[in-house]
DNA sequence: ATCAGTGCAAATGGTTTGCAGCATC
DNA sequence: GATGCTGCAAACCATTTGCACTGAT
């Protein structure tokens, strides 16, 4: 079933919101993790695909395409999880599909996927700061980040 | 990780918001399903908690902790399949826990869920329309539907 | 030298599928 | 009587875990 899936990451007051550019390896490094080839590739990939949504696999792939080193899925998912702890990355879950993780900065925290084609729509900072305080006024919640990915259909594939 | 997470059905179309009381089996029979002592059960479960969120493994034990009958968790799938094909449930996915069911009902089809007490706060109708109205504006996606379920953090318990 | 990070294999857990028998229409 | 529905077992697939080894600090 198509869906639309909205995240609140549990360390929600860590949350960094990032322009570009992100040094996600120094982050790493200040926070006491290690610098190891891996993790290298990995957040050269991320750095360099600031704006776009990836599963564990497709990340697995297109690393291990680019480089020598073979990685392994394992290892991708603890580099996510430890990029997720500090805030930096965040996933999603789309029903039938694997997860999506994409990087938390300013720009873009909203998209909308279509389920069609695979299209990704930004949504305004404008627009997310309205809807926040929309969910806010009406219930006890506060904890309304702007982190977001619906999965809707697009206009063209309708 | 805490999420908040919002669902568009597949069907959205044929997505019937139904003001209680349901008829769940009748429009199972109406549209060429059988009614059997499972689907009457699972259907009679749903009806008397409109407003409650099962995953399929509280259904299957709640129903089964009710009945003399031991139905088995694949049927409850199927049921569930069926139900939401005809667009009367929908299902979200929350991180790190399993899919979470709930019926289609015109009253309250947004749902605040929080992830450390389990309460449910519901969002008025007046407010999804405002966002869906924003979503909509701020794209060219015209599948926004007002079935929706975030997790977060509700006040009393940060 | 320590201890975090890695790869591999195995476990996990929710969900799906195949199939023979049963129940509904 | 035909065929949809059920239960059981097995398959599936994303993700997690255990563990011995390797590499970063």
């Amino acid at each position: 079933m198509p869906l639309l899936y909205i995240r609140i990451s549990r360390l929600y007051d860590k949350i960094i919101m990032y322009n570009y550019p992100m040094n996600l390896l120094k982050i790493l490094k200040d926070n006491g993790y290690r610098i190891t080839e891996s993790r290298k590739l990995i957040c050269d990939l991320l750095e360099k695909n600031i704006h776009f949504h990836f599963s564990a696999k497709e990340l697995t792939l297109l690393i291990n395409k680019k480089s020598e080193i073979n990685i392994d899925q394992t290892t991708i998912y603890r580099t996510l999880d430890a990029l997720e702890e500090l805030g930096l990355l965040q996933h999603s879950h789309i029903p039938h599909k694997p997860a999506i993780y994409y990087l938390n900065n300013t720009d873009q925290n909203v998209h909308l996927i279509c389920e069609s084609c695979d299209k990704i729509v930004d949504i305004s900072e404008q627009s997310v700061k309205s809807i926040n305080s929309i969910l806010k006024q009406n219930s006890n919640f506060n904890t309304i980040n702007n982190n977001f990915v619906y999965i809707g259909k697009c206009k063209e594939c309708l």
